[in-house]
RNA sequence: GCCGACGUAGCUCAGCUGGUAGAGCAGCGGUUUCGUAAACCGCAGGUCACGGGUUCGAAUCCCGUCGUCGGCUCCA
């Protein structure tokens, strides 16, 4: 057995990994911050690049510990791919055998041995032929020979560009094909599980076979272990499907249907307080509010480009009777009427209303337009991912003068809000087109493309935004840029997008009169800072933990009484009517608990503010202020007390 | 949509290898008059997701459907 330990210490780190390994010392934090894993992006650039923080070399061996223990259960195992990933590692396998968790215990039982062995990694770097030799006899990501081939191996080898060289690890008998880093030996990994198991599409791709993906995590130490499944429990507990739940903000019923989300009053209304500050927001910016109805014909769709392109996220569409009966008779298309899957075509609609002249843009349509998408079964994910949503819609039409300030304002105006909401933890993600691909995947408008997207860089850059670029990802009718989040538990998704359009209004023959008395096609941009009611209050129920800010609280103020003297009730109720009359959202509790119960119940409901009232705050016009996480305050005049929260509501703070 | 797991009272969960369902909280009815995180007593509440099958007998075993969850893919 060889020495390590030093040696292992002694692999250089490079200076641009120390974001990485911060954002790990970071996960500790995890409970109070927010959950930030690696993105994707990120991942990938580690891949290629091979290089990894210490922790993730330490999981990247883990995986192959993993497969060492499957393949001794399993001789006949092929496997894919086996990378650390933000919270552990995971490896593909291809099994006839269908791992379950009741495997867990014997795998890790296998992996324990391996790691009490202690055996070292070693590297051997091959040639192309040895590796094609190996991995058909089987011999790659195995402990021996076999009459199958390494099949996705000699696949992987394949992609492997010529001028790379080709590196196999070997730990005891397990070699595999890995392009490394690992630690020195298997007794490294101080700590493990096997969490989970899930499938996946070889190589990512639906039209791939599905290979069974062993999810599981290792650090250096139990402690750390330990720590991490605490962090999970913890991180469960603002999980926005539970504090929904205990919270009374929304609920599914089956018979409404999967993915139809129904707001209970105390969701609704933190939806009705994000929709006043849009009206404000917007209508402070020169937005004009417009209203356009669910549904649409079919004909709509096929103008717009989307039908084709969107048809599969679309619900089905009806087929009107009398519809139809009046195609027969006049020869119109007019049966097909489908739920709108978004609100732009109906808007460019109301733009080619009226004659528009160049004096009239930009013109700013705000709309909390709602619309219906049929999303995957397996797509859909709380208030996350559904199928009915209210989106902060607008679209703003411009000339191309005009364009790089109203993005640059679209893109204020997200700041403006993130920094109302404490939002810090979010990634720009620019999209951009891929010139290869003009006239199939991308609007074949060469320059357009140029210069929306380098004044959509530039505005980026000069804002200081922390972005990253997402080549061959932007929408067929323009770059975009969308603002990346993530759930409690880890998934990613965009809360906010802004995106810039100069396909469409030329589909659906949208002008306007230039000072040249010419007619031109204006250019669009589609903007909801606020993403959708549905994502957003989900993303919001997690970022506050349930503990709403004053002015987004369902419950601003409850009233709590001790004991139950008229007189009492008549001073509780004075005040009630008080605060309802500056329209702030305040509750008595009637119920015949003692004032501990009533307070515990406040508190469990996460209702922003208490007044404590009693005999002696009756007699000094005055109320006990409680409030949620924070305690008591103490006696405050009652008119202090009421105004502070008038105020406080007003201001949008606390 | 795909793979896997799961689905017991409004909520959280118990119910061993099949013998016919239980607790806490919430709710309701009383009693209690309590100064900052749960007063006490009682009552009621479940075609064990739904449909079929195996069995003398199914919450428990099998199949199908629906839904949820973990992923994959996709997205606001």
């Amino acid at each position: 057995m060889k020495e390590v330990g030093t040696a292992c210490r002694d692999v250089p780190r490079p200076k641009q990994l120390h974001f990485y390994s911060k954002f790990f010392v970071s996960l500790a934090l995890f409970v109070v911050s927010f959950h930030r894993p690696l993105m994707k992006e990120e991942r990938k650039n580690l891949e290629a690049r091979t290089q990894m923080t210490d922790l993730e070399r330490l999981r990247h061996s883990a995986s192959h510990v993993l497969a060492t223990a499957i393949l001794k259960i399993w001789p006949e195992a092929q496997f894919a791919a086996g990378p650390p990933v933000e919270n552990g590692f995971y490896y593909d396998v291809d099994l006839p055998h269908r791992i379950s968790p009741d495997d867990f215990e014997k795998i890790e039982a296998e992996m324990k041995e391996e790691i009490k062995a202690n055996r070292p990694f070693e590297r051997m770097e091959v040639s192309r032929d040895e590796a094609l030799e190996l991995g058909k006899k089987g011999r790659l990501a195995a402990l021996s020979e076999r009459s199958e081939p390494s099949k996705f191996k000699l696949d992987i080898i394949e992609n492997i560009p010529p001028d790379e060289k080709i590196s196999l690890y070997r730990s005891g008998d397990f070699i595999d094909l890995c392009a490394g880093p690992h630690v020195k030996c298997t007794g490294e990994i101080g700590a493990f599980k096997v969490t989970s198991v899930a499938s996946a599409y070889y190589k990512g791709d639906e039209k791939n076979p599905q290979l069974q993906r062993v999810y599981g995590t290792a650090f250096k130490t139990k402690k750390e272990l330990d720590d991490y499944f605490a962090m999970l429990e913890e991180a469960k507990k603002r999980d926005h499907r539970k504090l929904g739940r205990e919270l009374e903000l929304f609920v599914f019923d089956d018979d409404v249907g999967p993915g139809l989300p129904m707001f209970l009053p105390r969701g609704a209304v933190i939806a009705e307080e994000l929709e006043k500050l849009a009206k404000e927001t917007e209508f402070a910016a020169g937005y004009q509010r417009v209203r356009t109805p669910h549904i649409a014909r079919e004909s709509l769709y096929k103008k717009s480009g989307h039908l084709p392109y969107y048809a599969e996220s679309m619900f089905p569409p009806m087929e009107l009777e009398e519809a139809r009966l009046g195609e027969r008779d006049h020869g119109t298309p007019a049966s097909l009427y489908y739920l709108k899957a978004m609100n732009c075509p109906h808007h460019h609609k109301l733009f080619a209303a009226v004659p528009r002249s160049y004096r009239d843009l930009p013109l700013r349509f705000a709309e909390y337009g709602t619309c219906y998408r049929y999303e995957k079964s397996g797509e859909l994910f709380g208030l996350m991912r559904v199928r009915s949503l209210q989106m902060n819609d607008a679209h703003i039409y411009m000339t191309p003068e005009q364009f790089e300030a109203e993005f640059n304002a679209v893109n204020e105006m997200y700041l403006n809000y993130f920094k109302l909401f404490g939002i810090e933890k979010y990634l720009m993600r620019f999209s951009t087109h891929d010139p290869s691909k003009l006239g199939e995947k991308f609007v074949d408008e060469p320059e357009l493309w140029k210069q929306t997207e380098e004044m959509t860089r530039n505005v980026l850059k000069s804002s200081g935004i922390n972005y990253v670029e997402v080549p061959n990802e932007a929408a067929f009718y323009g770059p975009k840029i969308d603002v990346q989040a993530w759930s409690v538990i880890g998934r990613e998704f965009s809360i906010a997008t802004n995106q810039v359009d100069f396909a469409q209004p030329r589909r659906l023959n949208l002008v306007y009169k230039d000072r040249d008395n010419i007619d031109k096609t204006p250019i669009c941009i589609h903007r909801a800072p606020l993403g959708t009611h549905e994502r957003f209050i989900g993303f919001l129920i997690e970022h506050y933990a349930g503990n709403f800010p004053l002015w987004l609280s369902p419950e601003q103020v409850r009233i709590l009484t001790i004991g139950d003297d008229p007189k009492l009730m008549d001073y509780a109720r004075s005040i009630l009517h008080e605060l309802r009359g500056h329209q702030v959202r305040a509750e008595i509790d009637e119920s015949p608990d003692k004032i501990n119960g009533k307070i515990q119940r406040a508190e469990q409901m996460k209702v922003h503010t208490m007044f404590v009232i009693g005999k002696r705050d009756m007699d000094a016009d005055a109320v006990s202020v409680r409030i949620h996480g924070k305690g008591n305050l103490g006696a405050k005049p009652r008119n202090e007390a009421i105004g502070d929260i008038v105020q406080s509501i007003r201001e949008r703070r606390g």
